[in-house]
DNA sequence: TATGAATGAGGCTTCATTCAT
DNA sequence: CATGAATGAAGCCTCATTCAT
């Protein structure tokens, strides 16, 4: 029988932690006293307390551009395809609430260099999913009297806000909100004479 | 003639450093040096750190609260109403960008008492604008397959959003863009057979 | 109609703050609150905050001398005169208990030369007391197998015991106790063969 | 070989300057220095300048009710028992002569929660000193027309006085100062027609 | 790998006192 | 006489990080 890994154990605490309370009103004592692990075992395994922060980042960065890939490989009819992926955002930001919650928050407590390369990856990220948007703009599908970044944010902004609202304990089910989310903002997309 | 009000000087100061670095990474030291003024002074007027950071809480919750009323106080057509309300706070949102950048960013750093005060305040706001949609419903104007709190939360993404992507600098212009938003949101919310 | 004097106001409320909560735990801005004059005012009549303590000190020292001079003064015997001085002590430290509580409590507050001050006050007034029990072993009245610094301290230390379980809450009444506690004292004074 | 504990270091340094100055005349930055620490290591063991406080009071509070214990656990005529305790309290106060000081002089720049603690371990000791008088009045042996609580004060308060008084460098022998004290009590104490 | 005591810089706040009006 | 805004020094405490073991 194997003692819990320290490095996840204490990742975990930190994320609950930093959701619960923020970055900067979370001690590193009280992260290694929840993980139940000693200071010198964490900075063992992170090099400062900004790296548990960027862990976080990272996990979700990857995941998010992971599954984008994933479905866009898959291929299909662009509204189709961008539903997917829509969907997909969604389930996948209630699944990680905590996560977005700290996410979406605490990207100025990252060192300058991390933010730019937070930056860089959601730049990367909503670009490939812009690519979907002009894809069915050329389409004659979605409208174009407004400019992509202006469609892009529209729907990102849901994703940003779904954890300053949505509660595991309220009614909506999961993946019916993703489909309303996503419909709305199909709708929205779609040129008026569609 | 005198010079310039300590309060407000250490409240812009205050503000335009929070919106840069986050409350967290600003020190009150910092704060009196960009306003000019002493510790002292600046605790003269206002008794802690987070007090200056609710003042900037005060300061947009009233805002928004009276322009709504002001909006809604003047009547009309359901969607005409709706349509002035949600361009009046995009544009809104977008003159006091610094504003919303630490409204929406730095609510977990106010006192538990502060953080119920601002929910409190955003809830009344928000019921508000929730009685608009449901009149709409009940004309038979708006969609009511989607739960009214979607809805909500729908278009109050994309002002919490604004302080993330919009750009003084940018292209896009203030009155077209709250326009584009505003619409996009109609859409979204007219009934598809309407 | 006059407005009550800025001075005893000021006095008033400095002497039930310091009682309650200690010299050092109050500031001056609570007691020009609580006194209901401003700190311009305040200044005006008191040089420093310290000025405000002496000054409870020297209507103590005051007192507790003038009363026992005017005992001493009007003779009588031994043993009977110290019962009045001792009773008279008793009586008036139930009836300034607030200033008792801050005259013992207090004195290394004051500036040191206020504190030799005090001492040197405190000293005089002992001395004359310690005339009257050194009387009474002449007289072979009282004890002499006792040294006299410990026989006063024996007396004064109820004395300033007194404010700290006296209660005008409590059954005790004043000239009672005043009564029972000289008597405790005289009897363990008398000589055992008396 | 290691160097002298540093919480122990903290700790006797507290009690000399809180001793000498007070406690609210006494930096954090004195005691670390006096004690050769850094403030970061003092507050590795002490989680504020009052637990210091408290530590004195709870080393006094300990030592005086396992004294007392001990010494009323041996038994013996109520006289004689109560002879002992007192004894032994004055040369405990005398040997603890700085402990004494503040004792008695800080109970109020205790929080509220610790000066409860205090009232009610000294009232549980006071208590049970109380027992051995009204034993003594049972048995016919010490008066009764003076209530139980002044014949406590009494007592109590040549111990409160001490600190005030008593000099290492004066003529007083400790034990023979125990001993006079204790007498000039017992003789108040016992019943005139004895 | 892991410990946890120790560091040291910096943070927020208080407050007696002064002074221009 | 009186105001109360402003000063400036000092106070208590926190905390990410290091390091000898």
């Amino acid at each position: 029988m194997k003692t819990k890994n320290v490095a996840d154990e204490v990742l975990r605490a930190a994320l609950e932690l930093f959701a619960q309370q923020g970055y900067a009103n979370t001690s590193v004592q009280q992260i290694v006293q929840a993980a139940g692990v000693t200071k010198g075992a964490m900075y063992h395994y992170f090099t400062s307390k900004d790296d548990l922060l960027f862990a976080i980042y990272e996990r979700m960065l990857s995941l998010q551009k992971r599954r984008l890939d994933e479905i866009t490989a898959a291929g299909g009819e662009t509204e189709e395809v961008l539903r997917a992926v829509c969907e997909d955002v969604v389930v996948t930001s209630i699944d990680f609430l905590p996560e977005g919650t700290v996410f979406f928050r605490s990207q100025h407590m990252l060192t300058p260099e991390r933010q730019n390369e937070v930056k860089r990856r959601r730049r990367e990220y909503h670009d490939k999913f812009a690519e979907l948007i002009v894809r069915g703009q050329e389409e004659k599908r979605f409208r174009d009297d407004v400019p992509v970044s202006v469609l892009i944010a529209h729907f990102f902004s849901d994703i940003h806000y779904l954890p300053h609202w949505y509660s595991h304990e309220g009614p909506e089910n999961e993946a019916e909100l993703a489909a309303q989310i996503t419909e709305l903002f199909l709708r929205s997309l779609r040129r008026a004479d569609g």
